[in-house]
DNA sequence: TAGATTGTTAATCGATTAACAATC
DNA sequence: TAGATTGTTAATCGATTAACAATC
């Protein structure tokens, strides 16, 4: 009796679905029919109530006694996280990091659809990149009030970001892919942000690294 | 009177600081001396109590009835996420995305030095990748022997991160930034891990865009 | 049936927030 | 001194883990 109560997931669940579907893909590629929670929480280094919390989140469909069909468990994951329309997206700042990004989203995301680049250095604007030409950011007001993307993914310095971030949610942007290090706040309702400060991330590397407790000799 | 126990600074608030000094630098250059608890919380889209325990973790340098002194603030922040010797890195797998990190890396972070890169493609290897030469990764054990690096940062398919993570753990690596779609576990004493996995990032996204409340019309 | 494992409620744990005495 | 704001303890909140009855 699937109880679908998507609403009522929480963030740190959602955060794991990514990974379960990676687990359960592989799991499935490996001719395994059945799983049971605390087998996947061992693989996960988890715990198995976290497992069957997690998964009865989104609908109750473990067998007692037996555990988890692998294929059911696959198919369900698959469509709470890639089912429905692709998201029609757009690249804003073609640099070094944007291209990469472009070029990522393209070949392993599942769900998007870039439909457009901008930037706003002449160098850049006309350029191809993939299928697309690199549009003037100067377009892309006109562009989005025709198009109505729903993703925005933003490769531009932290300035360029705070400027351009009240414009595309007025643009009704849904949702955003923000590797700036603008720290882009969800806060308007409906709207999702995704932040990869790349920064941070390397330097929390540091402070644990440089922290670590030297292993007791 | 600082009490460093920077032990006892939880991941949650290790991951903040870089946030803090980033903000800190800010107020820094515009020339603002003294910030209060609220103040910060207000720009940070957080509490004053969130500020205060987070400051307090790492020694306590408000000034009751004034604030704290944005200068003293920033040396602080600064020497705990950025003092001490600069880390030597290496670099794996210098595709697309290696080759960006390898220069964001050297254009935007600060404590570390890249002092090697490795590929297993023929085509890669000797190819220049700023001031360095990409190496074979057959290569790699004899370097570290020799050499000694405390960080690797992982750009290969999770496949090859898997095989090549307990070498790497046996040559001393004491810090990973991972892009592979590989769990790198932390489960080496005195071992750090950030990854930064960029599928399961616009995965969840792109979970969240689809099942976000409809705006109340 | 007996054994196993789920679904789900209860207990624990840790992080965030609130409150307030100390003190600048 | 009076007002403001910290440092720190206590209360709350939410997520994780444990426990166990339901059931395959």
């Amino acid at each position: 009796m699937p109880n679908q109560n998507q609403n009522k997931i929480s963030l740190p669940v959602i955060k794991r679905l990514p990974r379960y579907f990676r687990l359960v893909h592989e799991l499935k590629d490996r001719g395994i029919n059945t799983v049971s929670s605390s087998e996947l929480a061992a693989l996960l280094g988890t715990t198995a109530s976290q497992v069957r919390q997690d998964f009865n989140c989104f609908g109750g469909f473990g067998q007692q006694g037996v555990g988890y069909n692998v294929d059911l468990l696959f198919r369900e994951l698959e469509k709470l996280l890639y089912s429905g329309r692709e998201l029609d997206t757009i690249l804003v700042g073609t640099g070094r990091l944007g291209r990469t990004i472009s070029g990522f989203l393209a070949s392993e995301a599942t769900g998007f659809r870039l439909v457009a680049a901008f930037d706003n250095a002449p160098g850049e604007i006309g350029r191809a990149l993939g299928q697309l030409t690199v549009l003037d950011v100067a377009t892309l007001q006109d562009f989005c009030k025709k198009h109505k993307p729903q993703v925005a993914v933003l490769c531009i310095p932290e300035q360029s970001a705070a400027e351009l971030a009240p414009t595309l949610l007025q643009l009704g942007i849904k949702g955003f892919w923000n590797f700036s290090n603008y720290d882009l706040a969800a806060d308007s309702p409906g709207v999702t942000v995704e932040n990869v400060h790349l920064g941070d991330s390397i330097s929390s590397l540091g402070f644990q690294v440089r922290n670590a407790e030297a292993p007791r000799a």
